[in-house]
DNA sequence: ACCTGAACACCGTTCAAGT
DNA sequence: ACCTGAACACCGTTCAAGT
């Protein structure tokens, strides 16, 4: 019945999910208020009664991108196994709205965003441990997506590269960007297992 | 004989070094093409003489920021070791500037800086484990720095989440930062060598 | 409760022209 | 080689006032 376009008046949710689309459809640079404001055919200043500032407005956007997260069954898996599993869909929720991993990253170095993964509950394995694998996780995971998510924009445009710029990954073989982060996150799993193996023993 | 700050014409590495000396004084925010070229003594349009746009100016900076990180000498260190004593070092040239892991973690996304640690010698490990560890590991670093600086720069400014913000990081117990990094950052080495003994025996 | 109108104090970037 | 002057096309945010 409620058309999320067509009403008059919006709530605090319509702007953050209006604010996704745009998103999705032009990229972080564009993701200005005054886009906003238009896209829900508004003044700029409207959203001001919403979001006490740009980067809440943001933050709001960080966790309809994270939503997904809370769906992830990790109930009966051992804690290497639930590491990689949230990773990998911690990634995915990251590339499925382009310069997401972008603007989660920001949200979560501000704390106005509830870290992923990290709230999960352990496995039984020792706290400090599984806190420390779930950030070193967590934020490889960020990061990586952030670096593929660039290249990705960078390639739409057709410029590779040119002049003085460094040029990552070229050398990379004929691995897949999927392998290396696989690749990647495993090793953290594994290092994981090893560092509670080894607390087990002192 | 030549002062930075005294002479009317500029060079490329004048206003970098002026840009970094700013960004540490002020902030990113505040970092501005119109503040950096107020510090300089010159319009803002003189600085697209020496750089082509503000992000190949951030690059520039970047780079300074992790300059020191060729000074690191990792010979006849095993490969665990050289990915630990890098990965401490990249924490050390993150924290050494106010801002700096946000500006660093744009420039490496943006693949205009060359990415550290990835380019050393693996110490005779397979090539793509070692790609794959060192990449996790920056990326961890990274996040991780400046996440920790978004921390400072809040404490600082006396706002301690007020409201409707999430408080990561409040019930960690009594480890300092330091030590929950280097908990992680071992154990994304100890994750290197299980991998590589893994591969060894395949 | 939700929005407009109007203003304030800024941004990055381009480019012809100067020296 | 290095910079100025002037302009263009934007920003986020505040706040009194409207309905």
């Amino acid at each position: 019945m409620t058309s999320v376009e067509n009403d008059r008046r919006h709530s605090r949710d319509d702007v953050a999910r209006t604010a996704l689309r745009l998103l999705d459809e032009n990229g972080l640079p564009d993701l200005t208020m005054r886009n906003i404001a238009n896209a829900l055919e508004v003044r700029p200043s409207a959203l001001y009664w919403h979001f006490r500032n740009k980067q809440s407005l943001l933050a709001a956007v960080s966790g309809l991108i994270l939503a997904p997260m809370a769906d992830v069954g990790t109930e009966g898996l051992a804690a290497r196994a639930s590491l990689e599993l949230l990773g990998g869909r911690l990634r995915d929720c990251l590339l499925a709205y382009r310069d997401a991993a972008e603007l989660v990253s920001s949200s979560l170095a501000l704390g106005l965003v509830e870290p992923p993964i990290v709230g999960r509950p352990g496995g039984g394995a020792p706290a400090d441990l599984w806190r420390a694998a779930a950030t070193a996780v967590m934020h490889f995971v960020v990061g990586y997506a952030f670096h593929e998510q660039q290249r990705l924009a960078a390639d739409s445009l057709g410029l590779l590269a040119d002049a003085d710029g460094a040029d990552p990954g070229a050398a990379a073989g004929d691995r897949s960007p999927a392998d290396e982060f696989s690749e990647a996150l495993t090793m953290i799993a594994m290092g994981f297992d090893a560092a509670v193996a080894q607390r087990a023993v002192l």
